[in-house]
DNA sequence: GCCCCTATTGCAATAGTTTGCAGTAGCGTC
DNA sequence: GACGCTACTGCAAACTATTGCAATAGGGGC
């Protein structure tokens, strides 16, 4: 019997690690521990600091090296947000790029179609295959390019 | 008399700086040749290691906050490359987003009709209004997609 | 239940970038 | 040419992320 089950679309992670010859740890535990409260989107370094909170132990290197690994086994993906640093999408399904809007800091996820566009205008000008949930864009969102041109 | 003019782009940069209440100092004019050298792009770390070639003296922190207000000024603009470093684009006129293939570490820029696409799919389904400049795919380039796939 | 192999961890060092602050020095003015 | 205001610089510290290495500990096999 298993102390504690891990929720929703993490329950077979332990066996994928195991099945791939990777160990489960308690310390690759909190880390899924803490993804799997995350709704949608955290950075790397707002990641360690939640982990941090659980077990003032957590060691930095050790949650990059984890995130790498779960997102070779497709868990999350990562991308890099407006000022270059490490934004990770959580759970597999949701892929999405980010728009982020530079005048008020907003962030939002690109929608499907929107998306499928990007993808297109690469791939039929120079059959570039873009990774969709590497995507940020910056620039201005409409409240804000509305707020300027007033 | 001035001892060296700068070339092309940047002759009037001085000027520049002082009309809008800026000052014209020796770091800034020593970021300014070099960037005057670069053909088209360059990182944040190259940068500061080009100029230090010429002054070992140089503060990374100054060349960066020159690049703020040159980028502020419109003569640079940046954007994150793939691994979330700082990149930045060299001179007004070129304004051209990025692709970057995750596979072969290639790195080309984005084609004005696909970037115009890409502004098109924003603004009409979000009215995000897109800075192409500031934009890095990542992704699989041709050859690297049709290696794959062989 | 114990062993051993090797995947992981902890840690320290490093790289790239940013920020706060006190002292310095452009440059417009007189 | 000197003066003063304040935009810059230099420095040091802090942050985010990455890497190498020796020590540790999963977990499959016996």
């Amino acid at each position: 019997m298993e102390r504690r089950t891990l929720p929703a679309p993490w329950t077979d992670v332990p066996e994928r690690f195991r099945r791939r010859g990777m160990r489960w740890t308690p310390q690759r535990r909190a880390v899924v521990e803490v993804l799997a409260e995350t709704d949608g989107h955290i950075t790397g370094a707002a990641l360690v600091e939640r982990c941090r909170a659980r077990d003032a132990q957590t060691i930095p290197s050790t949650v990059y090296r984890t995130l790498d690994v779960l997102e070779e086994l497709g868990l999350v993906r990562h991308g890099h947000g407006a000022n270059g640093r490490e934004e990770y999408h959580v759970g597999p399904g949701s892929e999405h790029g980010h728009m982020h809007c530079a005048a008020c800091g907003g962030s939002w996820e690109i929608p499907h179609e929107a998306a499928d566009r990007i993808v297109g205008a690469l791939a039929d000008t120079v059959n570039f295959e873009v990774d969709v949930s590497h995507v940020t864009v910056v620039g201005r969102c409409r409240d804000c390019s509305r707020r300027a041109s007033a």
